[in-house]
DNA sequence: TATAAATTTAACTCTTGAGTCAAATTTATT
DNA sequence: AATAAATTTGACTCAAGAGTTAAATTTATA
């Protein structure tokens, strides 16, 4: 307890709280109204400060845009990290899927689509990332059609299909809204089983 | 044939068809590099065009996104309007699906999900038309529980989730790719069917 | 109390891109 | 040949928004 009870007080974590809840609040912002449609004054604004005081988080609007990819991917690979190794294929997807909404629905971090308005070099690398997550999800896939789980059909596709109801998911939910996140996860996560299990 | 020969001839007619192309081809650019990524400038010579040439088929860039919406509207109310009278609601969500996305892999038009970027006014005629395909599909689904072939669950999310797989089509189909548009429209229309059929 | 960190204020620069315009030119129609 | 439509050229205005800066002020830390 030692250790939390000085955490306020340390002044460099404080600033990376800071910088980290400026890319979320951020990030929800593009998620709600779109990148270009969001200007620095108004993400300072939403957090109750001054363009100039963003500034002292972060260098420009490309790198905030970059860490909101880069957050988003940081929670899915923790997420694709869980290995069930006693599960088979199918299975593990599920539960993988389900924690990837309980995640967009439930910790403020958004899952962009808008790459294309990265700087170059940013682009590249969360394209990059992007594909190595699809690779990790497309070998579970593959690894259900081994083991009998999933059904024969091109795992890409089987792939792009789920993910895509994922990549929507941000544009629909509410917070505030009718749906709760957990009932969403479990919906979509048995939506997603049906539609590639083995008959 | 009569009608067929004077058509060329016809300037309005020609006029609404390069218009319709100029907005098409604007579609495909927002598709692939985004709305505020895309100048005038550049749609203009993508077509071998001037700026000020395209302001003779165009008010103005608001008109070119809200018409590209348009136009896939247009596109899926065509596809809607096939009622499968004979079939079960299953049936007919299979058929209308795979029309979809034979639709968007074919036709040259886009699924855009920018609402964003529109006016005010037009971003609001855009949500109520999507809002009105949205609840065509869901009392098509609702159908489907009724005459027991779709399982039960709640009909908005069982939608949400396959038209993510559409929208997120556009972000990654390539005309010029390794999928064929035929072959993902069947392969798309299995998986959504089998992620709500009934036992 | 002294120092360093966090933030405001407010003014400023710079770039990009939308949209306009008028005059010239090319192309089609009659 | 005369007219109208389609398009180019090139220069222009205007607004929005990113990013900067310096000085002042507030807040926390030691």
């Amino acid at each position: 307890m030692d250790i939390n009870l000085k955490e306020p007080f340390n002044r460099d974590r404080q600033f990376a709280l800071k910088r980290q809840a400026v890319i979320r609040a951020a990030g929800l912002d593009f998620c709600k109204r779109g990148y270009h449609n969001t200007s620095m004054t108004d993400i300072a604004s939403n957090l109750g400060l001054t363009k100039a005081a963003l500034y002292y988080y972060v260098k420009n609007k490309d790198e905030v845009l970059f860490e909101c990819h880069q957050q988003a991917y940081d929670a899915m690979d923790i997420l694709l990290e869980k290995k069930l190794v006693e599960k088979n294929g199918l299975e593990q997807l599920g539960v993988l899927y389900c924690d990837f909404v309980r995640m967009l629905t439930a910790s403020g971090i958004s899952l962009l689509t808008d790459v294309n308005s990265l700087s170059e070099g940013n682009k590249i690398k969360v394209l990059k990332r992007r594909g190595k997550i699809e690779r990790k999800i497309i070998k579970i896939v593959k690894q259900g059609q081994s083991d009998g789980s999933i059904r024969e059909g091109d795992p890409r596709l089987h792939v792009f299909f789920f993910m895509g109801a994922l990549n929507w998911l941000n544009a629909w939910y509410d917070n505030s809204g009718h749906f709760k996140g957990e009932d969403i996860a479990l919906h979509f996560a048995t939506q997603m089983r049906l539609g590639i299990a083995a008959a």
